[in-house]
DNA sequence: TTGAAAGCGCTAACAA
DNA sequence: TTGTTAGCGCTTTCAA
């Protein structure tokens, strides 16, 4: 019955709701009511309560109120380019969603590999995760994680190969659109294209993009896509073939804004003024890259953190019952800078 | 008593402990005993609870175990820098540390926000992590995340200001050092600092671990070192600014990568051939930097990953009642490419 | 308005 | 060798 926090009663010592109760001079029932605004309580007895929790330092176990509610307010975040230009900004977007829906994530590099992907999805499940963000490094279609699982999962940036399952993509297609319709609008109507390589969905989808909307503006492309690698150097090397073959081009859109950085040094580095001569613009935003290039980059930013936002909102309605499958599309935006 | 899976026992249907007993005739006691190996048990029975459990696709829920032991298995990571260049691969290393220990990391970032980074504290605390990494992104020692806090934590990368706190960092001078005594291995006696602003620790440190690193190999430093910022333009306005007051250059030691590209390009844009007349050493080895470079950088790889892992040890360390305060230095290394 | 008691799924004594 | 029982710290009926 008597208080037993001796003179040893440090900080780290954990205070649980018993511990209240006494204090208090309640039971732990009352206690739990009072602090949840559950129950009918006397004002006084909840500001009590409170006080004594307060006093104490109380934190309750969230642990112990998830294994009764049968859940953990935990999501696991798989992701499978150990966190790198693509997974961290997804993440990012993640995390906050999660914050707002008083859920936290689990962290799992995946790595690009399967065994690891697997032992983590084991693990995640083990600890009753209430549900998956599988997030990918490529727009190419990934097999699913898993069949059957007892959690709902969604597919961020990397959509599965699974139609039934819940995919959040960017919008490849647009982002070619929003490229090309600041070209024409600067002016431009040679333009070429200068993008990844061919096994990248990306580097089609793109390349697709702007096939469809330079017809929509009566444009004839400039020579087909160039195709290549993600590389400053394959860019610079493009840029000046590109002028030895086609002296007329006034815009070029990148595939990317590494290429798109690689394509300015090439093309200043052949005596071409940018951008009053040839328009450039870049896909992926990234900061750094885009920044540091000679002029700062025009790119399309393909709202990674809203695929991160996004997925995590799914995620949570697919956990309340509200499943949405199918691929969901979130748009990008154009960030005009000096390319 | 009779068994209550019906039609309807879909993947989805959550298997206990209970539900293995009901299915190969023993106890729930037992079935614990028989899954962790614990107690003495006929091996056939071992195996017949085996067998049931693998049928019924159990998996234990973890977070029941883990009320009763006390602790979490989890531990929070609280980085600074949105995941930025260095909280990632530290939290790649701390995962990797983790996992060997049967741990799992939640994710939160602090965004630099003292409030955030409290609240995040809270929810952490609240779910009862047995530990935290609070992983920084500059090398400048921060202010403790919280005092007496009832569980261990150990500071990544930006050191703890409270000297009794455990803290993992780079070697910055040893860094410095690396690069002279690459520098001068290659034939450079003429060396050259140009780094980013003199607020930064990582600065300060890396000029003097250089100044150190001249003195011992008998050295005159070539002028003060260029404080600026971690930016290419400042590293191309420098490296040109160097050259107008020091011709006999041949060794420039840059603060970071993204200077040294910086410094590449203005050198090799006002006529200097590289490496051959001057060599360039920067730091980070981030290899999208270092890499796309003209020439490709040479540059000390400060061991972040390292850094993580270490962090994860100590943490674990700790929680397991040997704590180890105190600040410990990772050493870096040199990665050799062609600058 | 409050307290007592049952139970979330598991482990670990202690009995049998 | 196995079963029974008492909790881990909390929430939630149901009584009082």
């Amino acid at each position: 019955m008597t208080d037993e926090t001796g003179p040893r009663a440090t900080t780290a010592r954990r205070v649980g709701i018993a511990d209240v109760a006494a204090r208090a001079g309640v039971s732990v029932g009352t206690v739990s009511k009072a602090l949840n605004g559950s129950g009918r309580l006397r004002d006084e007895t909840r500001a009590r309560v409170r006080a004594a929790a307060d006093e104490l330092g109380f934190t309750p176990i969230s642990v112990a109120r998830n294994l009764l509610a049968g859940r953990t307010f935990t999501v696991g975040v798989i992701t499978t380019d150990s966190y790198g230009r693509f997974g961290i900004p997804v993440m990012r977007g993640a995390e906050d969603s999660l914050a707002a829906g008083e859920m936290i994530a689990f962290l799992c590099d995946g790595r690009d590999d399967p065994i690891r992907e697997q032992h983590h999805l084991g693990k995640l499940l083990e600890r009753r995760v209430d549900g998956i963000i599988v997030a990918g490094r490529r727009t190419d279609p990934r097999r699913p994680i898993g069949a059957d699982l007892p959690v709902p999962v969604v597919y961020a940036f990397a959509p599965s190969s699974d139609p039934a399952d819940c995919s959040v993509v960017s919008d490849e297609r647009g982002a070619a659109q929003l490229a090309v319709e600041h070209l024409v609008k600067t002016g431009r109507r040679r333009i070429a294209h200068i993008t990844g390589p061919q096994s990248h969905a990306s580097a089609n989808e793109r390349a697709a993009g702007l096939a469809e909307a330079l017809a929509a503006h009566d444009l004839e492309p400039v020579d087909e896509p160039y195709f290549g690698s993600w590389t400053e150097a394959w860019g610079r090397f493009a840029a000046a073939q590109l002028l030895r073959t086609h002296d007329d081009v006034d815009g070029v859109f990148c595939g990317n804004d590494v290429i798109a950085r690689g394509v300015t040094d090439g093309l200043r580095e052949a005596g071409i003024s940018l951008p009053t001569q040839i328009g450039v613009v870049g896909v992926d935003n990234w900061g750094l890259v885009a920044e540091a290039a000679r002029p700062p980059l025009t790119t399309v930013d393909l709202g990674l953190e809203e695929i991160g936002r996004r997925s995590a909102e799914l995620l949570l309605d697919a956990i309340n019952g509200h499943a949405q499958p199918g691929v969901h599309v979130v748009p990008g935006h154009l960030v005009v800078r000096e390319s």
